[in-house]
RNA sequence: GGAGGGGUUCCCGAGUGGCCAAAGGGAUCAGACUGUAAAUCUGACGCGCAAGCUUCGGUGGUUCGAAUCCACCCCCCUCCA
């Protein structure tokens, strides 16, 4: 869907870090003005690394993902990192307290699920600078500690590390603290970027703004034990104007697996981005240009009518990550929910929709009392919340309100001898299928 | 190992024998208003239609009655060794 594999020198376009600039995309330079000559001068190795903390990738990790794809867009070559050491120990950075240990076959497995959806934005066959995947566990696991203390270690001065910003409140903060394990994790990543540049020649490293103390870490230990100059920058974390917390909803996290959330959801969840936000998102999570997101931005500006950034957003996004089948099954369910009559779908567009994804289950005659229904679907967690939803006419069944707490789904209300629409609230919809 | 401080409902955090299903804030959900926004207002927020039932790290105990008192245990934090 985008050009890939131009070479560094197409100097006509602007350089990566303006144009990551342009879209307010550099939080933290390390290497300053050294940098942009750097990156001008040739094909450089950029690596990013993602720990498995789940057994998928959020749209959190969107941005530095991306961030990789772009440096390889303007010809450089990406690496990414799954952290199949650093996963194991934990990162503490600007986290408030200690986490629990996943069991080793647990991060392992996880692992395995994270490489296909890293591996998925980047080019790995376009000559020169083809994209490489890699796991730290590789250069970690059989090395000795009594080596790794004196080789590694020696490099590191604590002092310096209890200074870091990303772990201040860990050792200050009353009531919690820091364990050896999680305060060595800075050591093993500074140790992935050494590695990196004396492996493939690697001399920049990109990660959230959290990352920062992770990546000069990494800086001063390359220098060290290989008297190389690499580099680094930081990216933003994704903020909401609002102050809540980016990328969860009631179901929960946004996740890149189709699995955990299906296109649909991922394409309401941006369609659904505030105004305040959306056109930084526009920069951070797609490709257009910063002159044609400030194109649209001016556009909306100008018009009276609802903004059409979202609408964009949510394509754009969703495309990336699941593809056209994708984006077109979510621009499907989304319709037909809420643009369309429901009860005059025919039968074909609610198979289509249960098949594109929309959250669908059976239930039988003897149990289709509407109170029963929300619960076995997940629409009411209670029966309490379930009349509460009734009460606050928060609950309609194919298109109707119900008030009726009695309300049974019977054969003679469904579309098609079978079909439910319920929703819940402005936008939770679920199908439902009577089975005899 | 020693001394001290803690573990309360999703989170933070009050509560030290009955007035406690447990203050307050946050988050979340619903409704109104809207653009499937934001802001604002209203309501809900352990389970149960209800009577009532189950919760305050765990297990036992004291008591008419315990989140609150006692015993033991588990976990966390701080300082000292």
């Amino acid at each position: 869907m985008n050009s890939s594999g131009k070479s560094p020198d197409s100097s006509s376009e602007k350089d990566i870090i303006s144009d990551l600039q342009s879209r307010n995309m550099v939080v933290q330079l390390a290497g300053g003005d050294e940098l942009a000559a750097h990156l001008a001068e040739a094909r450089r190795v950029v690596y990013c690394g993602f720990d498995p903390t789940a057994s998928s990738l959020h749209i959190g990790s969107m941005v530095p993902l991306l961030a990789l794809k772009r440096f390889q867009m303007a010809g450089h070559k990406p690496i990414a990192l799954v952290g199949g050491a650093t996963g194991m120990i934990g990162d503490p950075s600007f986290k408030d307290s200690e986490r629990k240990l996943n069991s080793t076959d647990i991060i392992s497995d996880w692992v395995e699920q994270l490489k296909p959806q890293l591996s998925q934005f980047l080019d790995f066959d376009c000559g020169e600078n083809s994209a490489l995947l890699v796991n730290n566990l590789d250069w970690t696991q059989d090395y000795d500690v009594l080596s790794f203390l004196r080789d590694v270690g020696k490099h590191f001065a604590v002092n310096a590390m209890i200074q870091k910003e990303s772990v201040k409140q860990r050792l200050e903060r009353e009531g919690e603290g820091i364990s050896f394990t999680e305060f060595s994790y800075m050591i093993l990543q500074s140790y992935d970027f050494a590695e990196l540049n004396k492996r493939y020649d690697c001399t920049m490293q990109i990660g959230g703004s959290d990352q920062w103390g992770n990546i000069t870490g990494g800086i001063d230990l390359t220098r060290r034990m290989h008297q190389n100059q690499v580099f680094g920058a930081t990216l933003p974390l994704v903020t909401k104007a609002d102050g809540s917390k980016f990328g969860k909803t009631e179901s929960g996290t946004i996740w890149l697996d189709p699995k955990k959330t299906s296109p649909y959801a991922f394409y309401q969840f941006w369609l659904g981005t505030a105004d305040a936000d959306v056109y930084k998102f526009l920069k951070f999570f797609t490709f257009l240009s910063s002159e044609q997101i400030d194109e649209i931005e001016a556009q909306d500006k100008a018009s009276d009518m609802k903004p059409q950034a979202q609408g964009i957003l949510a394509r754009e996004v969703t495309e990336l990550v699941h593809g056209e089948q994708g984006l077109s099954a979510a621009v499907r369910i989304s319709e037909a929910l809420f643009s369309g009559d429901i009860a005059s779908l025919t039968a074909e567009d609610l198979q289509q929709v249960e098949q594109d994804g929309l959250p669908c289950s059976t239930i039988s005659s003897e149990s289709n009392g509407i109170v029963e229904v929300l619960v076995a679907t997940e629409l009411a967690k209670s029966n309490k919340m379930a009349r509460e939803f009734i009460g606050n006419n928060a609950v309609s069944v194919n298109g109707q309100l119900v008030a009726d707490q009695d309300f049974a789904l019977t054969q003679g209300k469904a579309l098609h001898t079978q079909y439910f629409v319920l929703k819940r609230g402005k936008k939770l919809f679920h199908l439902v299928k009577l089975v005899a």
